[in-house]
RNA sequence: GGUCCAUUCGUCUAUCGGUUAGGACGCAAGAUUUUCAUUCUUGAAAGAGGAGUUCGACUCUCCUAUGGACUACCA
């Protein structure tokens, strides 16, 4: 009998979550509602040194805007409360204790500075430091000293950690999901601390196999530089004598930096002009770094790009939307190396799922930005204006630039257009259009482009120099839209006023 | 340095012993077009190297090389 799916996300707050984050989120979650399962936030806010405020909130509407829902945790609560580790701390302690008595574990009073005098001098000797087999008995620890010596140095209020006694020369078989058989020999892994007296909280470690335990988590699904410590993680459920009930790993390959070298990381987005994370971000400190959302990507493109690097679905489709995803995920399916991170693809993405939206959604995504510019219209031609360009645009930004002579006359005109076409014949030739343009009752697109194209026909003139010499006139620029698209929008009276504009304020060439 | 993980076009990837090694991004060319784009078509572009196993290897094994992660009283 198959228990329970229960996955769960536990970033630590020591600053807003990246990109890599949000994918090993989005992979839990997945898996979670593939399986008809729970997914969990808990917040891992053990290191007390290193916790950032606003973190946790970051972390929380990071995943709201990718669509990432939480089942139980931070924030909804649930059956496991509290789900922030540091009001977990009483928690901890008892376990540390367990695994003392049971002879898994040791006190250690070393201090931070010995430590370090110790990793010098062997460093100076070429040699790296392990606090393991070969040492623990060596140093002031409760295998070394008397039971009374070790009491008394608690009582006295030394402080002291709780380490995990790392077997000798022994090997430990492990099970990934992704990964597969991984062997390891204890010898060459080091005895961990588990819990400081300093400030009465547990490491990663312990905190984490205690919590995913209580929390019934069934499968771990993380970032892969933690495989180095799956087999402590192994061990500990051992210790615990919670083989039975231990969760399946899965360890997710990493995002590299774009150029290689390494994973990607927080300072990447800056100096390579892309963002790292889902949402703009302040720090305490008042440093500032860009964000997905407010550099004009979808949250579904973000989603579907993040879903892509690491996972594929073995067909050639590329679009997903998060229930395809769900529908279609599966960890068997997730590469074992790690993936560079494209930005160009990312850009991609949006621009396909920008070439998707619908007028009406686009209109409120765009009337913002109208606005700023002091344009005021209604949401029926904001969407249409922004429906004719949209498949020229990546973000919503660029539908300014692309559709402003939608709304406001040119007054200026571009100098390569205009020594192209303001000169020779072609002014007369405009006041010729005019006059056909203002003959036309039905100005729509289809009505329009049929009678000046007659036109044009019967006066046997060039198609290329009337369209770009109204076009000039009409746009100012040698870009846009079809001629058609623009004076069925800007409609029959504001072409006649643009036309009569230039033939007034321009003087031709030559 | 040690331990572990990985290795198919520049990049993301498909292939689960027999394929002209497929797709996508990017790039190039062409077509369409009143402009700029879009779109469409086409093209260049890959199994790190070496040994095995096998009738046959990108696919399995080993070695080498390269890349990466980890090596804290951080997660």
């Amino acid at each position: 009998m198959s228990r329970e799916v229960r996955v769960r996300f536990a970033p630590s707050p020591t600053g807003p979550l990246h990109m890599g984050g949000v994918r090993t989120a989005l992979y839990n979650y997945l898996f979670a509602r593939r399986h008809g399962g729970k997914m969990i936030l808990r917040i891992e806010d053990t290191d007390s040194q290193r916790f950032v405020p606003g973190a946790e909130e970051y972390i929380i509407e990071s995943l709201k805007w990718c669509g990432i829902e939480i089942d139980e945790g931070v924030g909804v609560g649930g059956p496991h409360a509290p789900y922030r580790q540091s009001e977990r701390k009483e928690i901890y302690l008892k376990y540390a204790k367990q695994l003392v008595e049971a002879g898994w574990a040791y006190y250690a009073f070393d201090t931070a500075e010995e430590l370090d005098a110790l990793r010098k001098a062997a460093e100076a000797e070429g040699k790296t430091f392990a606090y393991n087999y070969t040492v623990r008995e060596q140093l002031p620890t409760s295998l070394s000293l008397s039971a009374e010596e070790v009491e008394a140095r608690i009582a006295r209020g030394d402080i002291w950690v709780v380490r995990f006694k790392m077997p000798e020369n022994e090997i430990v078989e492990m099970d990934d999901l992704i990964r597969g058989h991984v062997k390891v020999n204890t010898s060459t892994l080091d005895d961990k601390v588990l819990y400081k007296s300093a400030d009465e909280l547990p490491t990663y470690h312990l905190a984490n196999i205690v919590d995913d335990h209580l929390m019934e988590i069934s499968h771990v699904i993380r970032g892969e530089e933690w495989l180095p410590s799956l087999p402590l993680h192994y061990l500990l459920y051992r210790a615990f004598g919670w083989q039975d009930t231990q969760p399946q790993f899965a360890h997710l390959p990493l995002l590299l930096k774009p150029t290689g070298g390494g994973k990607l990381s927080k300072r990447d987005g800056d100096k390579m002009g892309f963002p790292v994370f889902p949402l703009f971000w302040t720090s305490p400190t008042g440093e500032t770094a860009h964000g997905y959302r407010e550099d004009g990507y979808f949250a579904e493109a973000f989603v579907n790009m993040l879903a892509l690097l690491g996972w594929n679905p073995g067909t050639e489709q590329e679009l997903f939307s998060m229930q395809e995803l769900i529908d279609g995920f599966s960890l068997d399916r997730v590469s074992k190396s790690g993936a560079r991170f494209q930005p160009d693809k990312a850009k991609w993405f949006n621009a396909q799922y920008m070439h998707r939206k619908s007028d009406e959604e686009l209109a409120e995504l765009f009337q913002p930005i109208l606005r700023e510019h002091g344009v005021e219209t209604s949401d029926e031609l904001a969407g249409k204006a922004a429906g004719i360009m949209k498949e020229r645009a990546t973000f919503i930004t660029d539908l300014w630039d692309l559709t402003s002579y939608f709304f406001v006359a040119p007054t200026s005109y571009e100098e390569k257009q205009t020594k192209k076409y303001w000169k020779g014949e072609n002014p007369a030739r405009l006041k010729e259009v005019r006059e056909v343009l203002a003959s036309i009752d039905d100005f729509s697109k289809e009505n329009t482009e049929a009678v000046v194209g007659a036109w044009i026909a019967e006066k046997e003139y060039g198609m290329g120099q009337i369209m770009n010499t109204l076009r000039l006139a009409l746009v100012g620029a040698g870009k846009g839209p079809g001629m058609y698209d623009v004076t069925a929008f800007i409609g029959k009276d504001e072409c006649l006023k643009r036309i009569d504009y230039i033939l007034e304020n321009l003087k031709p060439i030559e």
